[in-house]
DNA sequence: ATCAATTGCGTTATGCTATAACGTGTGCGA
DNA sequence: TCGCACACGTTATAGCATAACGCAATTGAT
């Protein structure tokens, strides 16, 4: 899955998460855009789902929000899980893997023939400078 | 934190949940509590915030829905990390707990100082049964 | 070349999820 | 009895996401 060169909606999208400090919604990105022309909730939704296909953007279930991938480049999707630290109060988020996670949940899923198809790990907390 | 004696709207939305098949949305909690006199979302987001800090439901984030714990009179909150294996296609909900991986996480929020508050794990896919 | 299928795009409307803000009543300890 | 905490009810609003329609451009097989 990797990525197809970008229409200009889903670049314009991207550059935008790429850009910004932390997490943005889908409405924060549609408001960064309107002076590109951007009209609707819509066309900042099917750019995400594209980026989301191609696995350089990822989404925070826990937080409504999108997030650039943080390994420009590379294949996202075959690093297995994507684990994320999402600091409520300066709204950081951390992208990190895990194999030995990875592997214990898959253990499971095998021992229950549950067949995974996409996996969410997100720790909410404080991150260092804000728990100081 | 243990659980004290739920007000009437809190045994009622703990009733549905309890007695539903899979994980249940606020609104459709809301619409099976019209007959008991509910009428308003804040009726049940009130009393789900409770029974969430109770620590007898669970919230799933990647579907918007909450789901009773699956181990009624323990206190859910000292078994660690809660994860959730949740079927896309019949809505069934599993809850697992696994203690390699809190260590695992753990071990990651230390070496980064991260303060952890809340770590969500939740696995959609499908069942034996909806996979076969 | 042409037709059909696919994909991206724009727009309007709508539905689902969650909380703000205000007021009421009740119980309980100082 | 006063003040406080808490549950509750109601109205309104904010925030997140998709349905359904139509148009334009691209591709690729015949």
């Amino acid at each position: 899955m990797n990525a197809p060169p970008l229409t200009k909606n889903q670049a314009l999208v991207f550059d935008v998460l790429e850009k910004a400090e932390g997490p943005l919604s889908a409405y924060t990105i549609l408001d960064k855009l309107r002076d590109h022309g951007f009209r609707a909730p819509l066309q900042v939704y099917r750019a995400l789902e594209k980026l989301l296909e191609y696995g350089v953007v990822h989404r925070l279930e826990s937080i409504n929000s999108f997030v650039a991938c943080a390994h420009p480049g590379e294949n996202c999707h075959s690093h297995g899980i994507v684990a994320f630290a999402i600091c409520e109060s300066c709204g950081q988020v951390m992208e990190f893997h895990d194999h030995e996670v990875d592997h214990r949940l898959m253990d499971w899923t095998r021992g229950k023939k549950f067949k995974a198809e996409k996996t969410t790990i997100e720790i909410r907390g404080l991150c260092e400078a804000c728990a100081a």
